[in-house]
DNA sequence: GCTTTTATACCGACCAGTCGGTACAAATCT
DNA sequence: AGATTTGTACCGACTGGTCGGTATAAAAGC
């Protein structure tokens, strides 16, 4: 059926069970690695049920791209960082929250759609779309955060908050690099305290807590 | 023959051309979607000359990141950026370096270690290891200057050479990744310009050129 | 009882790797 | 010097297995 569900919307149990365990293997295979065998394996689920609810591996990539998008998009909602009144200290709890959700194995912690884009971006443009979707959704949330802290609190240096929530992102995603380099979380935590360091030097405020 | 060549040692024709052939396709296909055939083509050589020179597909990968590696050694040793006696200056002159060479398509100026780590980090640890080196000796080179600038100038928060080097890593390997998602190396541009920003700030010279 | 979902068998294309062989140059032996 | 062996680079048809996708029928759910 194909449904294009940007929201977390009911689904039919072997659907959702491919999806979930496509977050898994793709991160851990990548797409192309990844057999349609592998994920009706992992998800208990017959073969013909794939092909009945995505019309092909790169519609699922596509799907899986789109389900990963909603499920953080529902964490991150749910954290609890959005509480302080003060914009600049909700984007530093949302570096916070970013760097203590790296734990255990990179594979749990990185993202789907970073992941399938450095393998399809030339050859798979739906994938790559959907992958480039879901990062700059997920930065347009932040945006609005540092969007309010810069009318706030002004900020260094005329950077804008499109320009830092992209970057965000961007240290994000080379920190999942190194991390899969190492096989360590740390040295991804390392770099999203850089990050950390940066955001509180860009608006004058370095390393202090806040409320 | 297989030789482990971390130098730009000469090396059979078809060997070279391989290389240099699986330095464009790898980034653009990625590992597992690039084929044997793939490469001999791109390299205008037989696939029994491929096997002659390569234990097999894993094999050539790994050769593939020490090539990388020494290529890119090369390159960066060469660049102009290490003139100044400030070593401040040299990693400031780094950056903007990274930032002068991001241009044309992303799989271009991307990274073939980064790439190939994403999808091999789990599945083939011979080539998630020579990946990690290249990017770490890469960045054991910038640690040096770091190093000499912050005995010389000091530098913010305690923040270590060695961690600020990978950081530097982070960022340009995620700079790589949202300009693959957008197909635009002007996003690229501006986590380098981010990156440099931070440097400059934790070094207290916002902003301003230097000598 | 009819639609939706699952299970199994199967197909054709493709792909990593093999194998037998050629070409050629540098040693080695008369 | 000439013949012979050895080692290396290179070639391309072939193969055994894998994978995305299909066909079809049984089972479950309404």
């Amino acid at each position: 059926m194909n449904a294009p569900s940007a929201t977390l919307a009911p689904m039919p149990p072997a659907r959702r069970k491919l999806l979930d365990a496509a977050m898994i293997i793709l991160r851990k295979k990548g797409y192309a690695a990844t057999t349609v065998d592998d994920l009706c394996a992992a998800a208990g689920v017959a073969k013909g049920s794939f092909f009945h609810h995505f019309d092909g591996k790169e519609a699922l990539a596509v799907a899986a791209a789109e389900y990963w998008s909603a499920t953080t998009g529902a964490l991150f909602a749910a954290a609890p960082y959005h509480a302080p009144d003060d914009p600049l200290d909700r984007v530093l709890g949302y570096i916070d929250f970013r760097k203590a959700i790296l734990m255990g194995e990179p594979a749990a912690f990185s993202c789907v759609a970073g992941t399938l884009l450095q393998e399809t971006f030339e050859t798979h443009p739906a994938i790559r779309d959907a992958c480039a979707a879901a990062i700059f959704d997920h930065a347009a949330r932040l945006e609005a955060d540092i969007d309010a802290a810069i009318a706030r609190h002004g900020i260094a240096g005329g950077v804008t908050a499109a320009s830092l929530a992209r970057h965000a992102m961007a240290v994000l995603q080379g920190a999942f690099i190194l991390a899969k380099a190492t096989g360590d979380a740390a040295i991804a935590a390392s770099s999203v305290d850089h990050l950390r360091r940066y955001v509180g030097l860009l608006f004058s405020r370095p390393e202090g807590a806040s409320p």
